[in-house]
DNA sequence: TAAGAATGTTAGCTATGGCTAAAATTATCA
DNA sequence: TGATAATTTTAGCCATAGCTAACATTCTTA
């Protein structure tokens, strides 16, 4: 039988670990760890378009959890499996992104990035990363798209 | 210069008229509807996987968006403006189901398919929908997915 | 038709993840 | 070095969307 749940249904039945927002902090930290070891609250707030107690209480829980180290007016860094799990988010979003762009997406690219990666489990991820490559590679998806 | 957001900072922004939670429920209410025109709470709920008293707060608020006819202890029946919804939501959702079985998804197709439908806005579905049909008549990709 | 069962509602709790205003800390620079 | 500026935190608010327990209504059936 076809079982149906509400999106937060579906959240609280896989005891899912991570939010769509710890996943947005998350790839952020990680974004700006790449060009700058100094990951401020400022930063992230400025980054991710939100006020800085929103990253301020985010923060917390992130450390709660073990993704990051900080403490008070400290700077933000991930540990190794906030690092680990960064690491898959931005390709996950890279792959997503490439996905989106080959079918034709344009307008609205990074958003639907940004909205889909998050409903996106690693299965399905590969299954689009495959399928990227195969479009990029066939001659008949070359004509049908032009 | 890129501007993210998280998740929630989309919704804000854009002014998402309808949360993923109210689409499940309507969505929902429109497919109980095809096969009887008594939609109860109790339906609803059970179909949905959330107890009853979450159904009843939620069709307030449909009710109160104008989604919905309902009157205590009645029947739920969607409006037009529901039901215009209702069927879009169906038909986006099928749309969905059919690219992530073509492209492989077994195991959590459905799953995957409710998160990934509040995430896909209408260019992007048209996009897929039209991928969707080119690997169907595709037979390169015939023979790459088999 | 009256009792009990089924269904639905209300009240009030939880967590997430935003926000503002105000307080605290840290950094800068004259 | 001490005043001011910038940054960060705390406190407390909001809405969404679940939940349980208790109450109300409606339905069924003996």
């Amino acid at each position: 039988m076809d079982e149906y749940y509400t999106l937060r249904g579906y959240k609280i039945k896989n005891e899912e670990i991570l939010s769509s927002s710890m996943e947005d902090y998350i790839e952020m930290i990680y974004r700006i760890s790449i060009n700058s070891d100094e990951v401020r609250v400022n930063d992230l707030s400025e980054a991710l378009n939100v006020q800085p107690p929103s990253t301020t209480k985010m923060i917390k829980r992130l450390s709660n959890g073990g993704y990051v180290y900080y403490e008070k007016y400290g700077l933000i860094k991930l540990t190794d499996k906030g690092n680990d799990i960064g690491d898959y988010l931005l390709k996950r979003h890279k792959t997503i992104y490439e996905f989106l762009k080959i079918i034709g997406i344009e307008n609205d690219l990074l958003e639907q990035t940004e909205k889909l990666e998050h409903a996106i489990n690693e299965n399905t991820l590969n299954r689009i990363k495959g399928l990227t490559d195969f479009l990029n590679n066939c001659s008949e998806y070359g004509k049908y798209i032009t």
